[in-house]
DNA sequence: GATCTCACG
DNA sequence: ACGTACGTGAGATCG
């Protein structure tokens, strides 16, 4: 048997391109030509060569005025033009399967389905040959027969259906696609139909009827509505099935071993790559891969007197041996100015170190620089980091400066690939060589956007502040550790019996999609919802289904303990280092808004809210005496009064309101004493969604009331609080019309999301713009209360540590004869680092561990 | 490696 | 008709 693969170029192409357009950042080689679509191709190309072997193999595509068209003016109306940026791009697709040994086939009035269509039935009518389509579109299922099968492309991954595969999707013959579409219709392609006929009623009709004209002739039989619906459209019925059918006898004037794969010729593809800058393809292409020769000189340091000639301004760069800078070892030290540059080893390093206190120091990444020095004994201090900077100028910035490096044009090994092949001297010079030609630039667009302060005054600061917190670490027992383990453990065991028990069978309770059939299927519960995979199994779902069937309460026990037992009590363990502490590292390059993330591990998302899971903060202990915790309240809700200028908000934080009991009081026209618990839990849920965007759907899901209900709490808050309805009304006009928003502090986001084709990614873009400032503010104060705290402790000499940040608290480890002092400068900066209209409330506590601490 | 699920603010 | 709340990180499963 010969295997044919016939591919749908033109849906290749169009999904490639969306696939990455939709952000609104469409991939352009340095000539501004896009590339995306042709990059998404050559992928697919390259994994359809990798997946299908084909011997045989033909691309279809569309070209020119197609026969449909012709005949029925109203086809595929509505569909938004091709972009020309696409547009562009489908002429090298075809010289990319030139280059690769494979033919393509276009040819008018025809469209590519018809092409396909076509060598399908070649495949038919020669018993020596079976094919395979590949596409995503659904039209082609109706070529489906027992020598030619569909692999139909979903997001991420596909469907392969054979006949009886579409028969148990779709209940009917594959064939009979043309007469579901005769009365469904098709929206996409502007197929009316029946109108009232959708595809469920659809297929149930063709569970009856094998066609349409099955159908008509037996009309009598339908009854009410439908029939009625059916007569109406009987004319639009039949052309939308005529429009839907694939004509198979395209003159094509070619025959099947024609289209032999001939495989690829590498000097015309490589070309073709060059000029599109797929750098990364090419390389994949050059098997025995020559390194790029990197030509820069440097002088090797063997002492200070080799570095006499070092200038005042200077870049300087430290490669290191481990992902994770905790406890790695400096490889070697690159050090330029405007006319040398040095390579220094961790050898002679600390020999040379005084040199650089004299020198304004150009870096990227500090805070790996201060940790890795400081387990040397050693310290340099910067005037600026290239990779905040970048951060801060809405660069997607990795914490491998390569990526910047390659980006702009370098050819320098990736990190990951230098810690399995060894590190080449002269990337590491090329790095620091990198950073002193771009400094001044990203100083200056900082300037430009009006970053400056946000720059100098809080995120260079802060590297300082968050070096010392992730080197300093975090105490943590892990004899506590082990022994919650190991009841966990037991407790475990016990649930998964009683689930089996329940069951009826053992099956694995942690693999969301044999869950889904237990419960599902063979317990045969109500409100299965469907993702990609199979059933829905997450809490809203299982919390919906408690009182159908005693398991369920079993299950979520059993997520809970095994969620604590693997991420916590476990996945904690495996980050103790050897001095009994755990070291986290805060990426301060990579929120969107302004935050910090933790991680390895991530200390930011402990368990709090459950006092199961909570018991893991028993386990985190202080140094020396004491943890404090010190938490701003209602962080952001303070700081959406500010923002908004809403009076009525600031008001009752002014007045140190209950801030929840005070608006659902206003929302149900009642005392603030009548307020119930449940009243205060629908008004919190109504003040976090708005700070979100949410809509009433949301609300009334959240809440599990009815969305119209929801629609008028939410309209009951902006009557009472019209300067934050007029808040999210301008923010979101301002960010349509300048493309960004920015926090009170400066910082910027851009928000692409709001220039995009697709409606839901345009409002969820909406939600972007809201949000940002309002969580992008509240980080910004954050750091600078963090800044302001540091500073004072340096000051006064205080041995008591910060240690942890978790977004709206700080964690500190105290000294108890510092307890008192160092309260007030937790406190007070917190509360007064920043002036706003609405005062600042921090909250603290004290613990002999951070269970204990509030 | 993508997906699902769940931990935090 | 669509799909539906912002920002994160990590572990287990599965193709």
């Amino acid at each position: 048997m010969k295997k044919v693969i016939l591919v749908d170029g033109n849906n290749l192409m169009f999904r490639s391109y969306y696939a990455t357009a939709y952000t609104g950042n469409v991939m352009k080689n340095s000539k501004g030509f896009p590339t995306n679509a042709l990059y998404g191709f050559v992928g697919m190309m390259n994994k359809i060569i990798h997946e299908e072997k084909p011997e045989y193999i033909a691309v279809a595509f569309d070209i020119g005025k197609n026969f449909r068209k012709q005949k029925y003016e109203t086809y595929k109306d509505g569909r938004v033009a091709t972009p020309d940026e696409l547009k562009m791009q489908m002429p090298i697709a075809r010289d990319i399967l030139k280059a690769m040994g494979i033919q393509y086939f276009e040819l008018e009035p025809y469209e590519a389905d018809d092409i396909i269509g076509t060598f399908a039935k070649m495949c038919e009518e020669d018993p020596e040959y079976d094919a395979t389509i590949i596409s995503s579109d659904k039209d082609l299922l109706q070529l489906i027969s027992d020598v030619v099968d569909v692999k139909l492309l979903k997001q991420k991954d596909y469907i392969r259906y054979n006949p009886k595969t579409f028969k148990e999707d779709w209940g009917f013959e594959p064939i009979r696609m043309i007469d579901y579409k005769a009365l469904a219709g098709d929206p996409s392609d502007n197929i009316p139909g029946v109108k009232g006929i959708g595809n469920k009623t659809a297929i149930n009709l063709l569970k009856t009827y094998e066609t349409i004209e099955d159908i008509y002739e037996h009309i009598d039989e339908i009854k009410g509505k439908m029939k009625e619906k059916l007569e109406a459209d009987k004319e639009s019925a039949f052309i939308s099935k005529e429009i839907a059918t694939i004509y198979r006898d395209v003159p094509l004037d070619v025959k099947l071993n024609e289209i032999v794969y001939k495989g690829s010729d590498l000097v015309s593809l490589n070309k073709i790559y060059e000029d599109l800058e797929f750098f990364s393809l090419i390389k994949k292409n050059v098997e025995s891969s020559t390194p790029v020769e990197n030509e820069i000189k440097y002088k090797n340091v063997n002492s200070v007197e080799d570095l006499k000639d070092l200038e005042d301004d200077i870049s300087l760069y430290i490669e290191c041996d481990a992902e994770n800078y905790h406890g790695a070892n400096i490889v070697g030290v690159s050090v330029c100015d405007s006319k040398n540059n040095y390579f220094i080893s961790n050898t002679v390093l600390e020999d040379v170190i005084d040199i650089f206190k004299k020198k304004k120091i150009h870096t990227f990444d500090q805070k790996k620089n201060f940790v890795l020095l400081k387990h040397e004994g050693l310290e340099i201090e910067v005037v600026s980091d290239i990779m905040i900077a970048a951060y801060l100028l809405n660069i997607n910035i990795k914490d491998d400066i390569a990526y910047l490096m390659n980006s702009n044009g370098s050819q320098v090994n990736f990190y990951s690939q230098s810690l399995k092949n060894g590190f080449d001297k002269k990337d590491i010079v090329l790095k620091a060589r990198f950073i002193y030609e771009v400094k001044d630039k990203y100083l200056e667009d900082l300037k430009k956007e009006d970053m400056l302060d946000l720059y100098n005054d809080i995120e260079m600061p802060l590297i300082t502040v968050l070096a010392n917190m992730e080197y300093d670490g975090v105490k943590v027992d892990v004899n506590i550790l082990n022994k919650m383990n190991d009841e966990m453990a037991g407790r475990i065991k016990d649930i998964e019996k009683e689930i089996y028990e329940l069951a009826g069978e053992e099956f694995n309770i942690s693999s969301p999609k044999q869950l889904g059939v237990i419960l599902f299927e063979k317990l045969a519960l109500p409100y299965g919802k469907k993702n990609q995979k199979g059933y829905k199994t997450d809490v809203s779902v299982l919390n919906k289904l408690i009182n159908e069937h005693p398991i369920i309460n079993k299950i979520l026990d059993y997520r809970a303990l095994t969620k604590i037992k693997s991420t916590y009590l476990e996945g904690l363990s495996n980050y103790i280092r050897d001095d009994g502490k755990i070291h986290t590292i805060y990426k301060q390059n990579l929120t969107r808004t302004g935050r910090l993330s933790s991680v390895e591990p991530n200390l930011q998302n402990i368990p709090a809210r459950d006092e199961e899971g909570r018991k893991i903060r028993k386990a985190f202990l202080p140094v020396n005496d004491l943890f404090l915790s010190a938490d701003y309240s209602q962080m952001e809700l303070r700081v959406l009064a500010h923002v908004s200028g809403s009076k009525e908000l600031q008001q009752a934080f002014i007045n140190d309101e209950d801030i929840h009991t005070r608006v659902a009081a206003d929302m149900y026209g009642i005392k603030m004493e009548d307020v119930t618990k449940i009243q205060r839990k629908t008004a919190k849920a109504v003040i976090f969604g708005i700070v979100y965007g949410i809509s009433g759907f949301g609300l009334g899901e959240n809440l599990e009331i009815s969305a119209k209900e929801a629609r008028e709490f939410i309209n009951k808050y902006y009557e009472l609080y019209p300067g934050v309805k007029k808040y999210m009304d301008d923010i979101v006009v301002q960010a349509y019309r300048d493309g960004y928003v920015k926090t009170l502090f400066n910082r910027k986001r851009v928000i692409d999301e709001l220039n995009n084709k697709n409606f839901m990614v345009r409002q969820s873009g909406e939600r972007i713009a809201l949000n940002t400032p309002i969580q992008g503010t509240s980080a910004d104060i954050m750091k600078i209360a963090m800044i302001k705290i540091f500073n004072e402790m340096q000051d006064k000499k205080l041995k008591s540590k910060m240690l942890l940040q978790v977004h709206d608290e700080l964690i500190f480890d105290v000294l108890n004869e510092e307890k008192e002092v160092l309260e007030k400068i937790v406190k007070s900066n917190m509360e007064n680092c920043v002036k706003l209209d609405v005062p600042f409330k921090v909250s603290s506590d004290y613990g002999t561990d951070w269970y204990e601490a509030k």
